[in-house]
DNA sequence: AGCACGCCGACT
DNA sequence: GTCGGCGTGCTC
């Protein structure tokens, strides 16, 4: 009999030691007991000597042989991202399997032993109808490269083992022709491609062109399609298509990052500026950090790609980290657009927009050209106001305003935009009883509401999270815009990534300035970032297109830097802030959030995990080398009933912080002695 | 995180 | 009398 040392998916410092009877290998799936219950867990090492008396320890149930085991590179992998954010190792790795393949349920029940989830799902795709021949797809030849794009295709082929290239070039520059003549090369010699894309730049509109323009060399089911809204026996067989090899591409989003795949080749992080690659809760992994890591230990070539890079690819880029492509012409014909700031200072505006936007849209809407007026705030107005005593509508569990919303006609309800709580909007004052309450500023629905009584022939739609609530109501649409059944699109966020308008004409920014002086050091690289990719939206296919923004600031560097498309002017200027403030990429942070009931305890808390912090590095001489700032309460203090606050740690050499929290940070109890209060530290925070 | 144990309030 | 609220303790 030996001891084997086992991941499971529980937030305690793990991992656990279990007795095994049978012989183990390094990535097998074990049942378990644990505490009262059963769980299936990895095994990350074997022949171990228990750390605890012999007899608490307790015997694996079974071994899971259904599943080759999980390769080392794989396990490697995930435990460098639970030591490097601060997780168990079972947090990461359960998690990253498929549901069926990690719930003890799937192995017990009516057939439990004989059979589990996968020899079940095989005896499923076997009974299936053999699929009418995998969907022939049309094969799409390559597009002509221009001498940039085919230089940069042979740069990233030419690369033997791990490298890593920052593709930096505008919209529409043909940053996807690269990525797909570079894969292509690598298809064709045998290899095996990742292919990472935001959240919302997964459409099956792009999985299709994808597989179309590769199909000389992979198969449309060698291609597997990993995301979050797949179903669970979806998922699984696109996993394993990944795991045992048949799939030469895998296409996904964030979590795609830690499907393994033996022998890749080349990954593809598309867009590695958007912040979906950073996973907001649990583990707050960064899928483009760690696909750095992974090509270098697979040996592979990773491509970052995207026209407003973070400044901290692009300082890996200028210290030759990474090797720079330029693509600075745009591949379609197509000019870049004209942008114009409108200075609303001086202006008169009419229902939130200015005479010179509004005469622009008459006239594109005259070419018969589509306009795009983008408004990052959802909803009606952002708060409903009381004139007469100065009421104004704030959510009852939480330190921020509720937002009125139209539901049909005039009937106003207000939403909590952070908790999500609803109410009817009152009918008057609560305070003053005076029954004139007025909507104060503008969100999507009013703007909406507005353009179609200024354009009464033209079809308006708006696209926000409200109107494609309903699933499937997002591509009905973007249908109806792409198919040319709309005039006018009203839209948030939503609709400035991942979808090409052709005909496009105009498009009109408001409410700019509101990111513009925001607490985060990081608002204006994505505001930059932001406008850069709606502006992209405008004059594609040989049309030129005009980009209008709204602004009380028109004279601010970054509307200069974007009317001149100048990312890199603008990079240079906020990488010189970011080195004499001492901030990232100058620095390296991790970001400490606790919540409980009462502020005033919270933020006790962290002064003394700060007090604590301070102590362990001037015990261990470092105390220069990491600054912990003053706890602060959180923009929106509270949510939901809870108050937050935070406490950054920052330090120019990242080994120094990493000592600190693998040495110190276990000291800080997570059940701590003030009940009610929990926290959780972020690595490489990209909200602050 | 689960899951169970244990001690106090308002119901059939 | 019990059902069930959630505080607290434990999990190799």
């Amino acid at each position: 009999m030996t001891y084997c040392r086992v991941a499971l998916d529980v937030p305690l410092a793990g991992p656990f030691d279990y007795a095994v009877h049978e012989p183990l290998a390094l990535g097998d799936r074990v049942i378990v007991p644990f505490g009262r219950r059963r769980l299936i867990g990895v095994v990350l090492q074997v022949d171990v000597v228990p750390q605890m008396p012999l007899e608490q320890v307790r015997a694996v149930e079974q071994v899971l042989r259904d599943l080759a085991s999980l390769p080392e590179k794989w396990l490697a992998l995930t435990e460098f991202a639970a030591k490097y954010y601060q997780r168990p190792v079972g947090e990461v790795m359960l998690p990253a399997l498929p549901v069926q393949l990690r719930r003890v349920s799937s192995y017990e029940g009516k057939r439990a032993g004989l059979e589990g989830p996968l020899a079940r799902h095989r005896s499923r795709q076997a009974k299936q109808v053999p699929k009418p021949a995998p969907q022939s797809v049309l094969p799409v030849p390559a597009l002509p490269l221009n001498a940039q794009q085919q230089a940069a295709v042979d740069q990233v082929t030419a690369a033997d083992g791990f490298k890593a290239f920052l593709l930096f070039g505008v919209t529409g520059s043909g940053k996807t022709q690269v990525y797909l003549a570079a894969a292509h090369a690598v298809l064709a010699r045998g290899g095996r491609v990742l292919f990472l894309v935001p959240e919302i730049n997964l459409t099956p509109q792009f999985a299709k062109a994808l597989a179309q323009r590769l199909a000389a060399v992979v198969q449309p089911d060698q291609v597997a399609l990993l995301h979050s809204r797949l179903a669970d026996g979806q998922r699984l067989a696109a996993w394993l298509e990944a795991y045992e090899g048949r799939a030469r591409v895998v296409l996904g989003t964030r979590s795609a990052l830690f499907t393994p795949m033996p022998d890749l080749d080349l990954i593809v992080v598309d867009e590695e500026h958007d912040p979906s690659y950073k996973q907001q809760e649990g583990l707050r992994y960064s899928a483009r950090d760690l696909a750095l890591w992974r090509a270098r230990q697979e040996g592979a070539v990773v491509v970052l790609g995207s026209a407003t890079p973070s400044l901290e690819t692009w300082r890996h880029a200028q210290r030759g980290d990474y090797q720079l492509l330029r693509l600075d012409q745009r591949a379609t014909e197509a000019v870049l657009p004209t942008i114009e700031m409108i200075d609303t200072r001086r202006l008169q505006l009419n229902k939130g927009l200015a005479p010179q936007l509004i005469e622009a849209i008459g006239q594109a809407l005259a070419q018969s050209r589509q306009v795009l007026i983008y408004l990052n705030r959802r909803g009606y107005a952002p708060v409903l106001h009381c004139d007469s005593c100065g009421w104004v509508s704030q959510c009852d569990h939480c330190t921020a305003y509720s937002v009125v919303h139209r539901v049909s006609g005039h009937y106003m309800r207000l939403h909590c935009h952070h908790c999500g709580a609803q109410r009817r909007a009152p009918e008057a004052c609560p305070d003053c009883g005076d029954p004139d309450l007025k909507p104060m500023g503008h969100g999507t629905q009013r703007l909406e509401q507005h353009l179609a009584e200024l354009f009464e022939q033209a079809t308006i739609v708006r696209i926000d999270a409200d109107s494609t609530r309903r699933k499937g109501s997002a591509q009905a649409l973007f249908d109806q815009v792409h198919d040319g059944r709309a005039d006018i699109l009203v839209g948030t966020q939503m609709v400035s990534k991942g979808h090409d308008f052709t005909n496009l004409g105009l498009v009109g920014v408001l409410n700019a300035d509101s990111m513009l002086f925001s607490q985060d050091f990081r608002a204006p690289e994505r505001l930059f970032a932001q406008l850069m990719q709606v502006a992209g939206r405008a004059g594609r296919d040989g049309q030129s297109g005009l980009v209008m923004i709204q602004s009380g600031y028109p004279e601010q560097p970054l509307y200069q830097a974007l009317k001149n498309h100048d990312y890199e002017g603008f990079a240079q200027s906020l990488m010189q802030e970011r080195a004499e403030a001492g901030l990232p990429p100058h620095s390296f942070q991790a970001l400490m959030t606790a919540q409980g009931p009462e502020l005033k305890d919270v933020l006790a808390f962290l002064q003394t995990v700060r007090a604590s912090a301070q102590s362990w590095l001037q015990a261990n001489g470092l105390a220069d080398a990491v600054m912990l700032y003053d706890p602060v309460p959180l923009r929106v203090v509270r949510v939901a009933k809870v108050c937050r606050a935070q406490l950054l740690m920052e330090a120019p050499v990242r080994a120094a912080l990493h000592r600190l929290l693998q040495l110190w940070l276990p000291s800080v109890g997570h059940r701590h002695a003030t009940r009610n209060l929990s926290w959780q530290l972020e690595v490489d925070p990209l909200e602050i």
